[in-house]
Formats: C-alpha cells, structure tokens, sequence
DNA sequence: TATGAATGAGATTTCATTCAT
DNA sequence: CATGAATGAAATCTCATTCAT
C-alpha cells in the first residue's frame, strides 16, 4: 500500500535496519536482503532511495557520527559550570552515552572504522570525528596548561576513551558504561593533576569547543 | 616443479601475502585470488594447506598474535632491572614494536578486531589476547598497588594502548610509534605517580607476566 | 493537475520522448523511466496509455512507418509530371525526406529494424513497410520493362535506398541527405537507360503506387 | 572434467554459442545465460574468459568481421584475372559468402550494427569495416574512372551490397544469396558500363586492394 | 605438489509494472 | 488524470571451492 511522503520515513528505517544487521552478522554478511528483510521492505528499494548499497552506508556512518556529536554537545549545553574539567567530563560522558554504548551502534561503529581504511568516503567522515574530539579535548585543555601539554593530553584522554571503546566492543556482554566512564574519568583526573590550580591562566576568556 | 617439504614454506609465505593483500584493498575484498597472486602461487593451493579461507585467515590471525607475544617477550628478558615500572615500560615498547606498527599488519589487525565480533573462532583468539595484555598489565600493577586500583589501571593503560593503536591506524601516514609509545609511558607514569615510593611492599616475589 | 481530453497528447509526447530517447541511449537502455523523463511525465503512465512499454514501441515505429508513407505520397501528389521516372524519383526523396533522416528517426528505425528480428509484432510491421517500398517502386519499372526486369530492377533500387540509409545511420554526423539522395539517383538513371524512349509500351493506364 | 589448453576452444566455443543464442532470441535477450547454455558451460566461465559479456560481444563481432573480410581475400586471392572487374565481382561474392550469408551471422551482422551506434568499442570495429569495404571498391574503380566517379561508384556498389544484405537479414526465410549476388553483379555492370573499354588508363600499375 | 578449468551459489542492481492516493 | 511508492523477477558478475591432470 504505497502512499506518498515516505521517503524519510523510509530512510530513517534502513538506516536503523543496517544497524540492526551489522549487529547481527556483520558487515560483511550485511546483505542488502537481510538489511531490507529487517526493515520489512523489499531489497530494490535500496537503490531507490540511497542509489546502492554504498550509499546507505555512508547514510549510517553519517548517522552515527550525527548522533555521537549531538550526544556531546547536549551534555556541554546542559552544564552549569563552564570550567575546563567539566567540559571535559561531558565530553567523556557523550562519548559512552547510551545511544553509543548499543550494541547494535557499537559495532556498527567498529564495523565502519576498520573497513573505512579502504573507503575514501567513509574515511573522510572518520576522519573528521577523529579531529573533532581531538581538538575538542585540546581546546579545553588549553585552558589549563601550555600547548604542547595540552595537546599530548588531548592525544592520551582521546586514546582511552577510543580504547576503551573498542575493547568494549569486543567484550561478548558489550561495553559497561558506568566502568569505561569511571576509567575515563580517573585518566582525565590524573591528566589534570597539578594543573587546576593555575586555571584560566592560559587562556582567559571563555571557551567554547 | 612440485617439490617435497614445502609445507611450511608456503603456509608463510600464504600468511605474509594475506596479510599484503588486507593491507593492499581490506578484508572485505582480500579474495583468495589476490592472496594466491602475492604469494605468487594459484588459488587453489589455500584449500590443499589451509582447508579453505577461513582456516588461512584464522592462521593469520595466529601469526599476529603469536608475533606481538614474542616482541613483548623479548623486550622483558632483556630487562636488567625487573621493577614493575620497567616491565611495564617493556609491555608498551613491545606493543609498539616495528612489526606490530607495520603498515600491513596494523591494518589486518583492526580488520580482524572487527571481523572477530561475528566468528567465533577468531572471537576466541582474540580474547586470549585482550586478556593477556590485561592480566600482564594487572600483575604488574598488583606489586605496587591494592587490588581495585590495580586492576583500572591495567584496564587504564590497555585502553590507551589499544586506543592509540586504534588511531594510528586510522592515520593515513601510518602510526607514529614513538609519539605513541611516548604518550603511553606518560599515561604510565601518571598511573604510577605517588606508587613507586612503597614498591614491592603489595607483592614480594619477582612477577612474571 | 489531470485534465480531460489529454489522452491524443500525451500520446504524441510519448511517442516522440521515445524517439529522444533511442536517439540518446540505444533501444537498449531506453527504459520507461528515462522515456517519461524525456517526455516530463511519471513512469506509470506509459502503462495507463499503452498498456506497457511494448505497446509504446509498436505505437512509436507504426508512428515512423506513417510519415514515411506520407512523405513519399506528398512528394508524388505534388507532381506534375506522371512519368515513371518522376514518380520513382519522388519515392527517392520521400525516402530521404528531412524528418526521416534526422538524428532521432534514423537511429530508432534502425534499431526497430534490428529488433524486428525476434518481434512479431514489429516484424509485421516491418514486412509491410519492406513490400510497400518494393512494389511502388516495381509498379513504376513496370511501366517500362518487362516484369522479371522491372522485379530486379525495383530490388536493386529498395537494396540501394536501405543501403545508403544503413551507412549513413552509421556514419558519426549522420546521413548526408543530399548526397544520399544524389546516389540513388545515378543509380535509378542507370537502371532506366536504355528503357525511356519505350515507356508507356509496357504499361498503358496510369500509375498508382 | 577440466583439462589444459582449453582457452582457446572455450572461446571458440562461446563466439559461436553467441551467434547462436542472437540468432534464436536477439542480442535484447541473449543474455549470459542462455549463452553459456548454447555452449554447454556454466554463466560464470564467460567472465572468467572474456571479461564480462561486452568482452564476449566484441569479441563475437571482431570475429565476424574477420571472417568477412577472409571469405574477400580468398576470393580475391583465387582470381586469374587482374581486371578490375574481376575483384569487384570477387569483393561481391565476399560478402555474400555462405559464411556471411548463414542465419546466425546475418543476424549478429545486424544487431550489432544497431547496437554499434551506442557503444563507442563496437562502432570502431564497425568503421573499420565500413571503409574497408569502401575503399576496396574505390581502389578498383579508381582504374577505371577520374575519382569523383570512383568514388560515387564506390558508394553506390557499397548501398546495394549492405542493402541487399540489410533486407535479407529481415526476410523471414533468410537472404537468397544467388539471388542477391546476382543483382550486386547487375549493379556493378551498370556502374560499369561505358567505362570498361578504357581501362587501365586511369591508374596503370597492378592494383592491389 | 601444484595448476587452472569449471561450477554454483550468492550479491547487487535494474526495471517494468501495479496500485493507493 | 497522474504520481511515486513498492515489488519481484531477472541479469551480470564475483568468488570459494573442487577436481582432473
């Protein structure tokens, strides 16, 4: 029973379906049969409305990284205190939001960074969300320590949340939040040792990331 | 000229050239045509010494790990001192060793990291692994430290190993080993900081991980 | 905005975007969407007018078959002379007449000619085109030789006008009109020399074709 | 049962069954499948030896052309006579060879030359024909006539020859080749005619075409 | 031991057609 | 009258594997 406007309603369920089927079987058995049977459509429509399968996934890769960010930013719009720690420590908390934390975007997420070291067009989307949280964390950094400090802190505390990712995506019961969270936090503590004290002598008007 | 003995000469040089050809175009298109050609032999000879494809990759995987387990243990027997703090160094150092960094395998690692959520059979050797950094890690730690602690800080310490394997890979250049290996001997001395001082007074006996 | 009275239009449009279309991509690749584009319309009404693409494609070479009849006949009705060769003349310039020898008509009537091969529908329109060209042209030849000479003659002048068609469909700037038309021409006068001062002895009445 | 050295009957073999399935379906519907079938092999061995199908289809029609052009050369070949006559007549009977004439070929010939008018790959190999045959037939006449008549001479033989054969492809029983070799022969004597007792005193060294 | 010929399953994509709106 | 959503069939191509030589 076609009826008209589908089209978004259409691409939000394959989107979701594709998730859905990479957390099932993987990406590389991610038909575009299984991911349409998910959605309760037939495969065609694939083509139809994302030109091919290519197409569909960078729509979910895109997705992602959509969600990831606005994750982060809603956490840092929710603050109270505009210190760097705090903006730090919502930073590391959107990145083990909920909605990242899944198990079908998790893996959908490793999914796509390791076949993006051969896909131009999933690389240019990694590589952006790699520079985004890399430059957020040295932002906030900045404000506390001189640049070449800051900017191997934002390195280490990117590592540890990107670490902790993955090996959560690897652990059979999925990622712990609350654990990998903790961690994260401890790490950003021990980074920001000895730094507080002199806090906002580095950089002095307010920051924004 | 089919010769006799070859056994193992062809099981190494079909590992080396699965590893070449993941590197070269991923796994998703490492057909077993492609690794035939680099290794300069047809493709029918994977099945006769491997059983099929799944078995060369699972001996590929094998390899790897095999390989980082021999660089970390090199490093360890060439320790003079045998405090936790140089262990540990020799951990990381051998995490980041040359062949490790290597542009093929780094790239066949990640892909089998992913590829490992939905087999099973790589699933289990890549537990060993997560597990054997961990617990080397731990017991490490375990001189210097209660328990708990102990036990986040290995987990602090894998996650920025493997996280900043995780982003090197993704780098285009390439990993940058000792920019990496440097921030993961900060993050140590920062996990360590304020623990030297009461060394040995938690475990006495030499460790051996 | 659907209007009444549009059915002899949009016909006409469809037809001629088919045209478009074969001139464009080939018989092959002419699909009914890229046809209705051509035309401005949605693909489903193809079906509402004609049924389904087939019907469009009998519509549209019973289109190409009826103005090459009407050129040919308007050519004969504007002369003044009713001698044979007049007549068999103006059969030459109907034949490369401007709207059959434009990019579009060319190309889709040679690709309908081809395709007739394997399509009764189209093969019998084929055929009646093919005996319609022959015994006009025999009609003619009738009027000065005897039967079996006017036969041939009439064959070699159809083999002559389809030839010079064929190679100019060929030919990347499409077919000179002129000098095709000039070709046929030589050719007929070669095949009446010797037969003009006898005309009207075979043949009495007027002709007709 | 597999065997060595089949390359090259594998592709004989298809050609052929390529011909066939154009000639029982057309080239619309001769698809890999029935091809293979025809052939006795599986789809998949097509891509294996040729590419993928257009690799077949052009291969099919570099054949055909070679053929043609063989059945002029032997006929030319044989000739006892060095009159330009003689190798015009010997050029006709070419390409009315049985070879040429047979259904399956007829019906690749014309397929392919609609075909050939999208396809940048077979409307080369089409050209080269096309003035390959123009050319032969110039050369001839340019022994007996100023150019510009050759030329139009040339053209005007070359109209009836791929008409002949361009009406016979659509006749349902099949080109009569006698029947179509002898009106060529009318042809080139009324092309002919006037100009034979001058020969040689345009051009006055052997031909060769 | 090693090759390359061959298959058959499976994946993506295209497309004509149908149908509710 | 007209659209566009949707399907399902079919076509091409890829690929792991088997097997005779």
């Amino acid at each position: 029973m076609p009826k008209v406007g589908m089209e978004p309603i259409r691409r939000q369920q394959l989107i979701q379906a594709t998730m859905a089927a990479i957390d099932e079987v993987g990406l590389a058995d991610a038909t575009v049969m299984r991911i349409a049977r998910h959605a309760g459509v037939s495969a065609g429509i694939i083509s139809h409305y994302f030109g091919g399968k290519d197409g569909l996934l960078e729509a979910t890769m895109r997705q992602i990284l959509h969600d990831l960010g606005e994750a982060v930013a809603a956490r840092r719009r929710a603050l109270e205190s505009t210190s760097p720690r705090a903006h730090l420590g919502a930073i590391i908390d959107g990145n083990f939001d909920r909605s990242q934390v899944t198990g079908p975007v998790a893996k959908t997420w490793l999914a796509f960074w390791a076949s993006s070291m051969h896909k131009p067009q999933l690389a240019r989307l990694q590589q952006v969300n790699k520079h985004r949280l890399h430059s957020n964390l040295c932002h906030q950094f900045r404000r506390l320590m001189p640049r070449d400090e800051a900017h191997s802190a934002a390195a280490g505390l990117a590592a540890v949340i990107d670490g902790l990712w993955l090996r959560g995506a690897l652990t059979p019961q999925g990622l712990d939040a609350d654990e990998a969270r903790q961690l994260a936090h401890t790490a950003l503590d021990q980074l920001l040792a000895g730094h507080e004290t002199t806090a906002e002598s580095y950089e002095t008007h307010p920051a924004r990331a």
